[in-house]
DNA sequence: TTGTAGGCGTTATCAG
DNA sequence: CTGATAACGCCTACAA
């Protein structure tokens, strides 16, 4: 009863059919007698038979296993995705290969090609994929969360993109801090531009700020680096050094905004009396911050619903229903707002 | 030029030679003259040419990838260990399966089945192997990191332990906080045990204490649920409620530890001044916590080099130098010590 | 040093 | 409904 190297040959001489029947069996294709398949059932169960991956992807060119391709593991953001894909994925029969690429393009390219060779099922690209790939693909199915690659114009039956609205998310973030009373409030702004950047939520926040009278938008919109909480603090003791009045900072990432409220209660501002913050992400950091952050969440339970629903149709061959979702962030309110 | 279904026939065939040859040149295993070599190659790097991994696993039994096997990939500390050794393996040829077991036995098994069906070169496990797996995995390699599974009793050829010394730990945070003046130093203990949990560091806490001329040592070990934010909070407030005296804290995690600063801070405690707090992992959040937290790191860094040495060393059948590394961790002096 | 040929475990085609 | 049998792409004795 051991369950090592039992072929499909084997099974089907202890049972006393061909091996295609068999496997007609095992694969439900039909074409076989109520009583043979049970017969066949029954000596597939006392051996725990189960068949070969390499043998049967030799044939069918396919592997039970997806891959995921993310900039970096340690976001916390991204381990939390990676994590609710993985057990569904597995619990619905797939293995999965993950791949931290460092949103470097070369190194994507490298995992690209070692997935293919791997012969996966589909490909799930979390916040990053560069190149245009689908040269490379083909019609492998394919979800990206979190972001639309630019060069993806026209969807195709084998790609599905989930993401946030970017611009009502930061819509959300101001007139979070605009309902709460704040006139004057800062949002930091990544320059140069950066692939990784979401242009998005700037335009939110400033159509946020018209909405509400303010039309010297400009004004509120400082350059900053990173998205980090070292450059979070930096930016914002600059701005207090350069005289700059505020009463509300809507940060594009958590780790931007705690840095922004260390500065803060470091200049003896108080948070939320003088100054509101919010964040992005909700990471877990943002829960447990020197005061507990107010952030925008993004739906990532749905994010990952969505994916596997879409990928997992797809790779059964399925048309996806719909080949763009558009999901909404919410606002998370702690102690910053 | 295209990279699609060349075969090691289509090469043999546009080199000159037989599929041996060619397979020989790729394997580097002799017996071709320096001449066939460099035409081989030359054809194997014009079609970009790379073995079918199916094929090839079909007649070797392995697959150039491993599995990581670990509780929750939303713990950071173990998507921090995660991400180090899936770069470094990628970089080594190897593909990397994730499996987050939940640290469910019966999910763990699943896993393994899993990866043993894709025939994975060698698996890793994150603080967490529940069952003894060695008639099932054989002698394929593998490599724990971050605790000894109890029914490894003799080492053999094919398994590498990585740890630190716990009791190491405890006792060195004990110490760091007796040498800051602490008399009265708390440490909240799992009850009852779970598997999960590292007893040492209790043990080394007690040594310390006892170290230091406190023989009461009792007193001062104070019952606890699990070991989040929550539980360290209402602990705490529960000690201050009954009324304990104390100027310290030692405990077993960060996220512990932060709840225990947050209620300590409520109840206009000063930290460090009037109680001090260390914890133990060094997660992101220690960093910018209400108070940037003193904590006790594991040499995560360190793990993963050696994970990887001994597992690649294995994997290429050599056999470990050393199947049991203790390491130590380190204090990280931060604002709450 | 090189080539031939068998087999790894499946799936799929094609006869019966 | 069922059974031979030919691939699939590679590795590796065994021969030459």
């Amino acid at each position: 009863m051991d369950d090592k190297a039992v072929s499909l040959r084997q099974i089907a001489d202890e049972a006393g059919v061909s091996v295609a029947t068999v496997s007609r069996v095992i694969h439900k294709n039909g074409r076989f007698s109520k009583e043979t398949e049970e017969r066949v059932q029954a000596v597939i169960d006392r051996y725990h038979y189960s068949p070969d991956i390499s043998a049967q992807s030799m044939r069918t060119k396919r592997v039970p296993a997806v891959g995921i391709l993310y900039p970096d593991l340690a976001n916390q953001h991204l381990a939390d995705i990676v994590k609710l894909l993985e057990e569904r994925l597995f619990d619905l029969g797939y293995a999965t290969f993950v791949c931290g690429t460092r949103g470097d393009p070369a190194r994507e390219e490298a995992y690209i090609k070692t997935l293919t060779q791997h012969k996966v099922s589909g490909m799930i690209f979390l916040f990053g994929a560069r190149e245009d790939q689908r040269e490379i693909l083909g019609d492998l199915p394919k979800v990206y969360i979190g972001r639309t690659p630019s060069y993806l114009q026209l969807m195709d039956d084998c790609t599905v993109v989930i993401e946030t609205d970017h611009v009502k998310s930061g819509y959300m973030a101001a007139e979070h801090l605009l309902k709460k009373g704040c006139k004057r409030i800062l949002f930091p702004t990544r320059r140069p531009y950066i692939t990784n950047m979401i242009p998005g939520r700037e335009e939110g926040f400033i159509r946020a700020l018209k909405a509400y009278g303010i039309e010297n938008t400009d004004e509120f919109v400082v350059p900053a680096g990173a998205m980090k909480e070292e450059e979070g603090y930096n930016w914002t003791k600059q701005c207090i050094a350069d005289g700059r009045v505020f009463d509300g900072i809507c940060a594009n990432t958590d780790r931007f905004a705690i840095g922004c409220v260390r500065a803060l209660m470091e200049e003896n501002f108080r948070v939320p009396e003088d100054v509101k913050v919010i964040g992005h992400d909700d990471l877990l950091i943002a829960s447990y911050n020197l005061k507990r952050l107010t952030t925008i969440r993004d739906p990532i339970e749905e994010f990952c619903t969505l994916a596997i629903d879409s990928l997992i149709g797809m790779m059964e061959g399925e048309m996806p229903a719909c080949n763009h979702y558009v999901l909404q962030g919410s606002v998370i309110e702690r102690e910053t707002t």
